[in-house]
DNA sequence: CTCTATTATTTTTCGATAAAAAATAAATTG
DNA sequence: CAATTTATTTTTTATCGAAAAATAATAGAG
């Protein structure tokens, strides 16, 4: 029944991610640090950094003198000592990255979208891959692994791409075949969940177990947090928020219903909104094809019509919130798209609708409101599917039972 | 940073739990089956059974004979070899009981709630158990804790209760409390979530990792189960549905806002919408203070304006739950509640609303409606926060290590 | 029917190894 | 040099997994 293996290995599995864990999300800390920290003893943090020591994992960097005492040595990741392999498909195309172990880019390449199936899409991929491992050969000496997002539904366990309609994808393995093609471990997610999950790992000093992250491009989607897990649902299709009905008469929305949130506020509704009233007349700067980012930076700078277009879709988002507010009473709420821009208007009306539309006991006076800090950043979104693989699902271990290790030497 | 310290004992801990977890959730079994079953070696097997049957926990039934080969030994629970304590604290009364392993009811006591405030609630409940304990006193020597659920937000981690405003009780730690006076373990949990975990422990041979459980009666709420666990939000207030809004305009309701899902199905406000019908002359064989049992009943035998409430409030209800599919992606949806009574009404009216509003790949085809099978018997709520400390808490080993076992010999 | 070969389950034995505890070493201050 | 804190080494304990051994049944030959 339980998936876990619970056994001496799964307990220096466990032991050892959790000890690189607390360095790497700590910065600099001493042995004494760590076994306090991971609830372990001292003769273990010794045996267990050792290990790291020795493989290039850490380093120890400087001595911190006490009031009295044997001075305690800190210990800190080497960041350069392993380098991540992103890769990011959209609907039109793929981007690849190379980061280090902080997740900072090294190198980049993005390219247009070919593949018009799945076979093809596949052989892109793997070609590419190759071809982009190859050119930085100095940096991906160090590659331990590729994370990959993708559009659709994705089943990040098995690294199964279960659905991707644009390619006619249905459940292709994509992390094996890759991992069969460059002999490397491979994770797959779905970009709205990995890029949620990335978000949840930037803060690990204040850990929040509950957040949504809201996008809102042309379509409107939201990823989750639960109980410091990344909640994708039973068919992975949790955080449709984009098709709440907010009113049974509104427009019909090409998912076939009517009155859904993302045909009020998604960036091409605003964009068609802005539009209908520019040919009205209503007073404006706006000329009536403005984007998205126009109308945020009308609305920033005072115009009405651009604010009244502006509040209106958060008080919309606002209700929605409201609803997931009270069912799923989460910590923090963060933000992402480009109507972000505006997000001084917006916050007052999201907080106002939540206070209203909330039970008053939720807490939602305490609920943090935010602007997603990496949500533009791309490659974030696979780096955190292979970090966490790496401090919380064994990829550790696995990279260090392998004796030819691609970690740079100290 | 990890809650759990992951050593031998914790190995032991989760294999002695998931093997007798299996046990317990399979009926008879063989030891190789378990083997399979949890993934652990044979004799690993041979020697964590042993440990159960030598405390009475588990029994040989018989042999089971193969085409060939050494027949197998099954293996069941002794159901009666242990006893839990259910305590189950609404507004009005405090429900005792007393049940085996399996959950069945042995023993039952129910008295008023005669306490008005913190201290008075703590005493009664523990002068009332002892009372109990002693009046039972054969039952109650095998006695291994106390299961406990209350109305209100419970930590149920750390079996406080958090706030219980009917009797002015803020940051009781109950469980601590109880488990001082009475020398048990005790776990402490909200009674809406405790059952939802109940309903869910109910299916172990079809998990299903995701679901909700909706509560109808004076009150609107839900329980969930996400990712295999219960989710009770960051501030223990998720599954608020009946504030969700669903009509600005709508009658103000007793938490301050407008038009909460709560004001149109809850029991009371059927009962008044029949109310306002009978008196405006709507032609109905129900009188005009018919209670939600005599509604149910007039609509299951075809009476219009019975009807037509109930298929209403299941309009309303399924707009709820259409976002918390979209949302949540839920496998089963329970329904529990007097209005249950009229199920086959309910169900069909749900079902389109649930296909209106959700996006078809959400899949809400395969989503399962039922009626609660456990909602009525109020001392599973309690058994089940026991029964999930014993099978995955580590409870089972705690009671095996302390050497006077509460357990009846074989 | 009895005996033997076969087969699958269960038990026992043994080795590897991880963590805890205890003892020791090292580094620093006053 | 004593006191103190950190780090390392050694010893001890305990679990699991693998494999050997024991066990208990059946099938089929004679």
């Amino acid at each position: 029944m339980p998936a876990v293996i619970v056994n001496l290995d799964y307990v220096k599995e466990k032991n050892t991610s959790a000890v690189f864990k607390a360095i790497v999300e700590h910065g600099a800390i001493s042995r004494i640090q760590i076994a306090r920290t991971c609830l372990l003893a001292a003769g273990s943090v010794t045996r267990i950094t050792r290990l790291l020591l020795e493989n290039g994992l850490i380093q120890e960097v400087e001595s911190q003198s006490h009031e009295r005492g044997r001075p305690s040595v800190l210990l800190v990741a080497r960041k350069q000592s392993l380098h991540i392999l992103t890769i990011s498909a959209d609907r039109h195309h793929i981007h690849y990255g190379l980061c280090d172990l902080s997740g900072e880019l090294l190198a980049e390449h993005k390219e247009p979208l070919q593949a018009t199936q799945s076979d093809e899409f596949l052989q892109q991929i793997i070609q590419s891959t190759q071809t982009f491992i190859q050119q930085h050969s100095q940096l991906t000496r160090q590659l331990i692994g590729i994370g990959i997002t993708t559009p659709g539904l994705v089943h990040s366990e098995t690294g199964v791409v279960h659905s991707m309609p644009h390619l006619q994808t249905y459940g292709l393995p994509l992390a094996d075949r890759l991992k069969q093609a460059t002999g490397l471990p491979c994770f797959v997610g779905n970009f709205s969940s990995a890029i949620t999950l990335a978000e949840h790992q930037l803060t690990p000093h204040n850990p929040c177990r509950n957040s949504l992250l809201v996008s809102i491009h042309n379509g409107v989607g939201a990823g989750m947090i639960l109980d410091g897990r990344l909640y994708e649902g039973s068919a992975l299709t949790a955080g449709e928020i984009g098709h709440i009905q907010i009113d049974p008469l509104g427009p019909r929305c090409y998912c076939g219903n009517f009155g859904c949130l993302e045909s009020y506020i998604s960036n091409s509704a605003l964009e068609q909104q802005c539009h209908q009233q520019v040919q009205a007349g209503s007073p404006t700067s706006l000329p009536d094809n403005a984007t998205i980012t126009d109308i945020c930076n009308a609305a920033n700078q005072g115009d009405e019509l651009a604010r009244s277009l502006i509040t209106n879709a958060a008080a919309r988002l606002g209700k929605v919130l409201a609803m997931c507010t009270n069912l799923l009473n989460p910590e923090k709420i963060i933000l992402a798209g480009e109507i972000t821009e505006s997000f001084s208007l917006i916050e007052p009306v999201i907080r106002m609708t939540l206070q209203r539309q909330t039970v008053s006991f939720v807490g939602e006076k305490d609920i943090q409101l935010s602007v997603s800090a990496c949500y533009n950043r791309r490659w974030l979104a696979a780096y955190a599917l292979m970090r966490r693989a790496l401090l919380e699902q064994g990829l550790l271990l696995e990279i260090l039972n392998k004796k030819a290790l691609p970690i740079a030497a100290p």
